[in-house]
DNA sequence: TAATTCTAACGTTAAGCTAACATTTGCAGA
DNA sequence: TCTGCAAATGTTAGCTTAACGTTAGAATTA
């Protein structure tokens, strides 16, 4: 399996290279921009895993495309870590506030930039575990992630792993439709390669086994399934 | 319905057939070409939904054709996925750097190519419709695409697939006048095979279904439908 | 091997289309 | 201003089709 994406953004091309080679040679997949408008659409084409991203930039500069990047919720989620120049102290912590996630300041070591990527990148790791470590409680159902459990009404429900991904996948936000392929990317990962009707056979065994319970389970016709709320 | 077109670039009579084969299976309307500069007339001459490209071409190559789609503002926006050979991972970079959007190292299965195909079509679907989840609000209705559910004075309607999307379609552009073309367009993708009078039905049964705010979708007599602003 | 998950086929249901008929609107001509 | 007509829209019912439900068996995974 290939490992994370970053993507890299900097108009120096000396930087730009050190960057590459030493982020490279750690194996992960690198994509490298050198202007903002590119980094972007590049970013919101195939999202990447984590930024490294250059403060000062001709053009649309690090600072906004921070603010561009963490205001849509498609890339918000990617950890950015700022790359400033000595003596923009005051911009760091614009940036901070913009929502950057670190910075480092040039000149900088390989052994740090390296250092501090797989941090940020195994923060994003652990915060989207525990979110799906939350206990969740809808109606007589509760999913207990921890345990691997759910329960309708206190009585505890065998589930296969499919099965409560599935479930979890939908109860995580009430009320909002999912595509199938939506659903088989929160569970599989995308590009998993399956047919969108092997969703529905998972949503009736799945319905089976909630027993009454499993009416909160909604099929909306042409588009998906959702969680009653 | 005629799915979305793809073009597929390869020199490699076997491959061109497997990938053919495979995508033709899917209901995706197929264009082969085995060599650059044969796709790329092509694809300036009917423009595909997605091009499919193998790196080593003999003449033009996989990356001077990207590289040449990509710059051509007609041609621009169409996803690129690559095939490479084993042991191109540099390439590779290169290649996601000039502006492909996927690649598939070969040997591959044909399922995951199906798959990527499938999520890079949706991605590019998805880039155009962001507007399309936004939460409408006009009069006492509001419009509510993630949930796919409408309310009118607070309380929930239930619309069917085409007569939301119908909704939305007004509503995304208050007192705008729209022709039953038009609308069909935007529900169903342009050459969608009906008689306008179908327009008419669905906005008989979406008007009873809003109750009092139906007179809100307005008639203009000889042109087509609006919404009320 | 056993459990899980996927595919494929077929049954079932609901949505959407067409077509027929009813109604309304706008306009020409009295 | 009124009347009658034609064209456009409203309305309904029946049919077709596409989407979903269901099941069994193949394929996959552990």
């Amino acid at each position: 399996m290939p490992k994370e994406s970053i993507l890299i953004v900097d108009d120096e091309e000396d930087i730009l290279e050190l960057v590459r080679y030493n982020l490279q040679k750690e194996g992960y997949s690198v994509i490298c921009s050198a202007n903002g408008e590119d980094a972007l659409s590049k970013a919101r084409n195939k999202v990447p895993d984590l930024v490294v991203l250059d403060l000062m930039l001709p053009g649309l500069d690090g600072l906004e495309i921070c603010k561009l990047l963490k205001a849509d919720p498609k890339t918000s989620q990617i950890p950015i870590i700022m790359l400033t120049a000595k003596g923009e102290e005051a911009d760091v912590i614009t940036g901070l506030e913009v929502g950057a996630d670190d910075y480092i300041a040039k000149p900088f070591s390989p052994k740090v930039l390296v250092a501090r990527v797989r941090t940020a990148l195994r923060r994003k790791a652990s915060k989207l575990a525990t979110e799906d470590q939350a206990v969740l409680k809808l109606h007589e159902i509760t999913i207990d992630p921890g345990r691997h459990e759910v329960s309708v009404k206190g009585k505890v429900v065998e589930l296969t792993f499919t099965e409560f991904r599935l479930l979890q996948t939908l109860a995580k936000r009430p009320g909002n439709v999912f595509t199938r392929y939506q659903i088989v990317d929160a569970i599989r990962g995308s590009d998993y390669p399956v047919t969108d009707r092997s969703v529905d056979v998972q949503v009736v065994s799945l319905r089976k086994k909630l027993g009454s319970a499993g009416k909160y389970i909604e099929t909306i016709r042409g588009i998906g399934y959702k969680f009653k709320d």
